[in-house]
DNA sequence: TTTAGCACTCATTGCCCCCGAGTGCTAAAC
DNA sequence: GTTTAGCACTCGGGGGCAATGAGTGCTAAA
């Protein structure tokens, strides 16, 4: 059954009420308010009804109301009116946004810090693979007698590296060889399609370079997948300052499952269609999370990577604002990201790839 | 003035107590343990006397006594029994240090939240190079008609690498100039040792590349300069559950400096010669951390590196088994550095560079 | 030098009562 | 029929107050 206006104009004043104050709402002070032109008794009886429908709730007998999860639900896909940034918060953001841009994984650990900064939220940040990588080509280069590095160019354009030990020496020759096979059998394959076939079909072309070929798949595979995202967390002391926090058992769960990283609907939220999700209280499959909304929006990263930011606060949290300025965000972040192609934006571009030496017997 | 053997062991009786209890502890309590061969009444004129010299503190005239942080301080030096680490214990560490072994950084992040666990405290780790760092030897690889691939292998073994796009073709044989050039001109060299002379000398021999000089030149400069190593901080959560940050303020305050991975004595701290360091209480020089103490260890990474764990907790943290934990932690994490060689301990290594293109114009 | 004893201090706890904000309901007004 | 004024009722929060008891400091005796 859908509400009359006035209720949920009624409900609307009562969320926003309490979105600004975080105390139960009383009859007087939504009557009070300037285009509300009914008279508290009115207003007593209409709030009667939304709590009987459950869009709110009563702390005690004599204590003003509060929006339920379902009150807030329908608040934000309905009720909520539309947040415009003020020039000083545009300012301010595209200020906070001067990246120093570098490794992908860098820049999402900054940008999560920047994302908690704007919102006075704890934020977190994460990148994620969408589609299935794949090798470009392989090059071999020779760095001793006895250790070459292996260089991966991927599909997103990035490139790996891995320095190879070997037991005993290797020549020019062997390397070119093996490069040759590598190239031909395994490019533009995901790791799904390595097969024992594949391998040895490769193995048969290297020919003398064979024992190399093991070594070297299974390093590939690895890095293609490597899908695990790590999830950025920070401004977590933030929640504090918000008052449904000031109860130290509650704080204490909510924190240590954001430690964990654990944001249940996260999954669901990249594969989903639109950009920006609300997740309202009891919504979070995490038990712990009740009390606690997520807001959370994507963009590109371009190179097949898709990008997410978010933020998690008390339910009462001022979805409006929260959203604007997260959206706000999104967007430059996902144009600043397209216009640089990559994630490394600005020179000199570090990367931190790590040495990795294998000693091949 | 040197403390007489009856007053060291009873404040070290009264550190023990309150560090267990976190409560003032009384003169009865203390006469009452198993060794003590005095009165309440005696103790009570020995930690009058305590409490004037500075090593104890007093809440409020008829409570029991807390240790100040001067106290702490001579417990930490002088007084603390050696904790030897139960069978129990050193396998469940020896068990969270299964580590999947990856790129630097996430191993670091890894280790971090293994420490926090360990302890159940907040807990920070980093790696940070110790020595200047250098060009091994460059490799180019043409990609593309008209980009390359420059491979740079380092003096602690790592290797970078950055696609670099052309405006115009490049042939096999400039770049094979190029290279030579680079490894007989640039290699072995610290950054601050790159002068304009040095550069226009490369450039004259790598002739007709010349003009791509410059580009790696500065991606190599920041390669090497990049010294910046980042602050893996988690657990934060765990703070909340000791008593002392029951008070939300203090709680606040004392999260949000560690969300800004401020730990002061933290530099100091890497270029001391003792491997485990104590921190008590007003010796952070972040006034917000007052009343919070930490206990840090290095251990060796090999590469030039070297990393460093640690802890934040109540200054009435249990000092002896702590230290005995992270060192425990450290020694172990410092034998499987040295054994592994490398950071990238166990295959498949997954490297994360990001992917950078330049153009190049 | 140690210890027993005692007076004194003071945070904590429980209790009671009051206050006032806010409701729900009823009856009158529109 | 809907709105509103009025009023009784509920209940959480806060202030005041006394009792409690843990702990000390001091004195005087062992």
């Amino acid at each position: 059954m859908e509400l009359s206006d006035r209720k949920k104009k009624i409900l609307r004043a009562i969320v926003d009420q309490y979105i600004r104050t975080a105390e139960p709402v009383a009859s007087k002070t939504i009557a009070q308010m300037p285009d509300m032109d009914f008279s508290s008794a009115t207003i007593r009886n209409e709030m009667a009804d939304l709590t009987s429908l459950g869009y709110l709730e009563q702390p005690h007998t004599s204590a003003g109301r509060v929006p339920s999860a379902a009150g807030y639900r329908l608040y934000v896909d309905e009720l909520m009116q539309n947040y415009r940034l003020s020039v000083d918060e545009t300012k301010s953001i595209n200020q906070a946004m001067e990246l120093k841009l570098q490794e992908l994984d860098k820049v999402m650990s900054q940008v999560g810090k920047m994302v908690s900064k704007i919102t006075n939220l704890p934020a977190y940040a994460i990148a994620a693979r969408s589609g299935g990588l794949t090798v470009r080509r392989f090059d071999l280069i020779l760095a001793d007698k006895n250790s070459f590095i292996l260089v991966v160019m991927l599909s997103d354009n990035s490139v790996k590296n891995k320095l190879i030990r070997l037991p005993v020496d290797v020549g020019d020759a062997e390397l070119k060889l093996l490069a040759a096979a590598l190239n031909a059998g395994v490019t533009d394959l995901t790791a799904d399609r390595f097969t024992p076939e594949l391998l040895a079909r490769v193995q048969r072309s290297a020919d003398g370079a064979a024992g190399l070929v093991p070594v070297i798949m299974d390093f590939v595979t690895g890095l293609l997948q490597d899908q695990q995202e790590e999830v950025f967390m920070t401004g977590q002391a933030k929640l504090l300052g918000h008052p449904e926090y000031h109860d130290l058992e509650k704080a204490q769960k909510v924190l240590s499952t954001l430690d964990e990283g654990v944001i249940s609907g996260l999954p669901a939220a990249l594969s989903s269609d639109s950009r920006t999700q609300i997740l309202v209280g009891p919504e979070n499959v995490s038990r712990e999370l009740r009390d606690t909304s997520v807001v959370m929006t994507k963009f590109d990263i371009g190179d097949g990577m898709q990008g997410m930011i978010g933020v998690v606060g008390p339910t009462r949290m001022d979805y409006a604002q929260i959203t604007a300025r997260l959206s706000y965000f999104a967007e430059n972040l996902g144009r600043m990201f397209q216009k640089n192609q990559t994630p490394a934006l600005q020179g000199p571009g570090e990367h931190n790839d790590s040495p990795e030496d294998t000693d091949h017997e």
